[in-house]
DNA sequence: GAACAAAGTTTCCTATTGGAAACTTTTATG
DNA sequence: CATAAAAGTTTCCAATAGGAAACTTTGTTC
């Protein structure tokens, strides 16, 4: 399971972190990479060849490990193949969830309760995800329930699922949102949610670092 | 691969897709990009050498690009100072939606339609997501309505907001998800959505690569 | 299963990289 | 500001990358 630890500060922070461990670029053989990447696209090499401008012969050795190309060549691979430079050296996608899948039924999320949220933590089966679901019952009011502003690494996508919100931030006006709205926002700015309609508003928020 | 042909097959894959231009990595002089990170680590050429394995001469014509190092030799550089590989020809990855704010009102998403499913893209005026929300109606009903699993990078959540549908995957049994109910799951899994309540029902996805 | 075409590999050669050492520039020290 | 040491650059050469074309393998058609 993930984190144990932080769960008391602001749980959205706590979330966050939860994810800073990983990410690591771990280079996997060029040759490969490039042989998948083309087969993939049922490139042949003499089509791939048109597109890099690289001879049908230099692609070949590159596949087959016989040489290490140069980064200018890499580059041509990159734009030539239409794909990201990092692609020709790094995993398909370092685990993260891979071939997991983790559901969780209405209610059935693990709670977290703060004096401004309640907390109902999504998917905490699946540990190193890229983005951390939970669902909260808004039970502040105003900004002085929090004090000062609430602040952390990535970013945040919030749906209003029920009730009416204020999303207040540093650097906008505040704004309302009815159920059904829904925001996103640079987390590392300034910003809290208040409720402002007659029972705590019920609203979805996903995290990505 | 520039095929803008799938555009019409599938749907979450468009999607993921979009995110590709976005996350580019633009590349950059990497001559440039090692001299300022061995100068920030205040490494001599000869320190440098030492630690990569790489001769002194070949590191400064590297950093005043008077060559184009092979990959064996971005590899090198790349661990013996300790950084990412792509740390050598990428920005220092500024933060992505920076002080951003987005919202976006019920049913004010940018529309996208399949014979599948009825997208609505949120949060469209940020570029340069770490996710990507949408709702999405299902008009699907089985498998047999996209012929083939969906698959793609990243990871998604789904929320299903009204109506019940059925989740299908690769690797496990279809699992029925009804209003209130979420999912957490690797994307590379090939996976489907299918409506079984009366009428199309209404989930929320957020996808991360 | 010939005969041919298409895809992929290897060879051969030229161009470029990478290392050792000579050379130049910068910094430190009296 | 002369001198020495340290840092950085350039030269020279051997090793290796990249391109053109020959060659081999795989696939297709009759």
């Amino acid at each position: 399971m993930n984190d144990k630890v932080k769960e008391d500060v602001y749980p959205s922070m706590t979330v966050a972190d939860s994810q800073n461990e990983v990410r690591a670029v771990n280079t996997v053989a060029i040759g490969a990479q490039l042989k998948a990447i083309r087969t993939k696209n049922k490139l042949t090499l003499e089509e791939a060849s048109k597109r890099t401008g690289l001879a049908r012969s230099t692609l070949s050795k590159i596949e087959n490990e016989q040489i290490s190309p140069t980064f200018t060549v890499m580059q041509k691979l990159a734009t030539g193949l239409d794909i990201e430079l990092p692609q020709l050296f790094t995993k398909p996608q370092a685990i993260q969830a891979t071939g997991r899948r983790d559901v969780t039924l209405a209610g059935q999320g693990r709670s977290h309760l703060t004096s401004t949220y309640e907390h109902e933590l999504l998917a905490t089966q699946i540990s190193n995800k890229k983005m951390m679901p939970y669902k909260s019952r808004v039970h502040a009011r105003s900004f002085d329930d929090f004090g000062e502003w609430v602040r952390h690494q990535g970013e945040e996508y919030l749906l209003v699922l029920d009730g009416e919100v204020q999303l207040l931030t540093e650097f906008y006006e505040p704004v309302n949102l009815a159920a059904g709205d829904s925001v996103y926002y640079d987390a590392t700015m300034g910003h809290l949610v208040v409720s402002v309609s007659e029972e705590d508003a019920l609203i979805l928020w996903v995290t990505a670092k």
